[in-house]
DNA sequence: GTGGTCTAGACCACG
DNA sequence: GTGGTCTAGACCACA
C-alpha cells in the first residue's frame, strides 16, 4: 500500500512522510493500525533502514504515531484533517499537488480534461471513502 | 502564475518543472508562447537565475520548450503526447496518479469535489494572467 | 583515461558526455562498471564538482548510466541502441560523420590511415588502465 | 558545404571557423577560392550575420583568409597541415575527433567495429581527396 | 563517503 | 538583453 518511488525527485523520506499521513487521512489507515516494521517496510520499498526508521521517528516527534518497545508502530491520531475548513488558500495548498497529477499526466498523454472526465465519475461512484 | 514553495522538500526545479508542464496542460501557456526571461523568473520566484535556466533546458531537452537564443524561451507544440495515442486505459494509468492526489488532498482536508471544482475553474479560464 | 581541453571552444560537459559515450562504445568502459567517483573525476579533470555531476545526471537521463545514491554511478545495459535495430544505411547516417572527422584530422595532418590505426587500437585494448 | 548543427553545444562561431578550416586543408576549398559572402552565407546556415563576420574577421586575423573590399574574401594559405608530422600526439588531437564520432555513431546505434569497417572500405577505394 | 540541490557571481555566445 | 557555461562553496539525502 505505501510505496516511494525512486526516480521521483522529491526525497525518498519526504514521499514515505507524506504517504503515511496520506494513508491516515484517507482512511486506508485508522486509528490504533500497526504499520509495518521499520525492516520489513525498509525492504518492501526497497529503501535503507535509516530512511524508513528516521520517518517513523519524525512521525512519533509529530503525534501521528506511537511506538512502543518490542510491540511495534501504531497510528495514534486520525491525522488533523482539515485545519482552516473556511479559509482554505487553494491556490497554495492544492496547486502543488495539481501541478503533479497535471504534469505526470500530461507525460503520459492525459489532458486536463480526461482528468476531470475521470474524477466526475469517480464522484458520482465513489469507491471507498474520500 | 508559476510559484515554487521553498518549504516543500521537493526541489525547486522539480516543481518549477512540474508547474509549466502543468501550466502547458492546462491551456494557460499555449503553443508558441513566450516564457518569462530567466532572469525574470529568477527575481519572481525568488530563485537563483541557475535554478531556472536548468529547468529551462531540460525542458528544451525534453521537447516541451524551445529556446532560440538571445530572443527568449517559447512553448513548443504538443509533441511529447504520442506514446500510447489510442491505448488509453485511464483506470490503469491515471488511477494511481489520482489515487495519490486525493489521499494528499485528505491530508490537507480537500475532498474530491474541491478538486473537480479547482480542475474545472482552470479550465475555464486558461491564459489569465501570464 | 576520460580527458577534458579547456582550451577546445567545446563546453566542458559537452567534451565529457562525448568522452564517455565513446569510451563505452569503444569497450573501455563495459556494462555495470563503476565510474569515478564525482569528486575524483573532478579534480582528475581539474574541473567543478557541478560540471561532472551534472554530465552523470544527464547521462543518467539518457538511459546510459544508472546511479545508486550513496553508492556510485553505473554503466547501464546499452539499452539506447535500439533506433533502427535493422535498417542501418551507413552510407546516410554514417557518411557525414566520418567527412568531419577526416576533414578535421586533415587540418591538423593526419590522415585516413592514421585514424583507422588509432580506431584499431582502441578496439583491441579495452578496458585498460580504468 | 559548410554547414553548422544548431543542436551541437560546440558554439556557432566555433563550428564555422573548424569547417573552413577543414575544408580548407581536406581540398575542398584552394588557395585563391572565393568564400561566399557574409550575408549569404549567414542565410544559408541561418545564422546571425554578426557571427559569420567574426568568423571570417578572425580567420583573417589568422592568415587564413584574405578580404579585398568591395570583391570578396578568398582563401589565402592552404592551411598549415600536419604541423609536427613526427612528434603527433594522437591522444591529444585526434581523441576529441574520434569521441565526437564514436558518441554520435553510438546515439544511432553503429558501433566501434562497423566505423572502421566503414572506413577500411573508404580507404580501399578512395573518393575524392584524403 | 556518495550523489543531489542550491546560491552568488563571473564570463561567454548570440541577436 | 537573452540564454549558456563554469566556479567555489554550502548544505542535504542516502547507504
Amino acid at each position: 500500500m505505501l510505496t516511494v518511488d525512486p526516480t521521483d525527485p522529491t526525497p525518498l523520506y519526504a514521499q514515505l512522510d507524506r504517504g503515511i499521513r496520506a494513508a491516515i487521512a484517507s482512511g486506508q489507515l485508522k486509528v490504533g493500525d500497526r504499520l509495518p516494521t521499520v525492516r520489513r517496510l525498509a525492504i518492501d520499498l526497497r529503501v535503507n533502514t535509516n530512511t524508513v526508521a528516521r520517518v517513523y521517528a519524525e512521525l512519533e516527534r509529530s503525534g501521528v504515531l506511537t511506538t512502543h518497545r518490542g510491540v511495534g508502530t501504531f497510528v495514534r491520531e486520525a491525522s488533523a484533517t482539515q485545519g482552516t475548513p473556511a479559509r482554505r488558500d487553494l491556490d497554495r495548498d492544492l496547486r502543488p499537488l495539481v501541478d503533479r497529477l497535471l504534469a505526470e499526466a500530461a507525460v503520459i498523454g492525459i489532458s486536463l480534461a480526461d482528468v476531470i472526465r475521470y474524477l466526475e465519475r469517480l464522484e458520482s461512484r465513489p469507491t471507498s471513502e474520500n
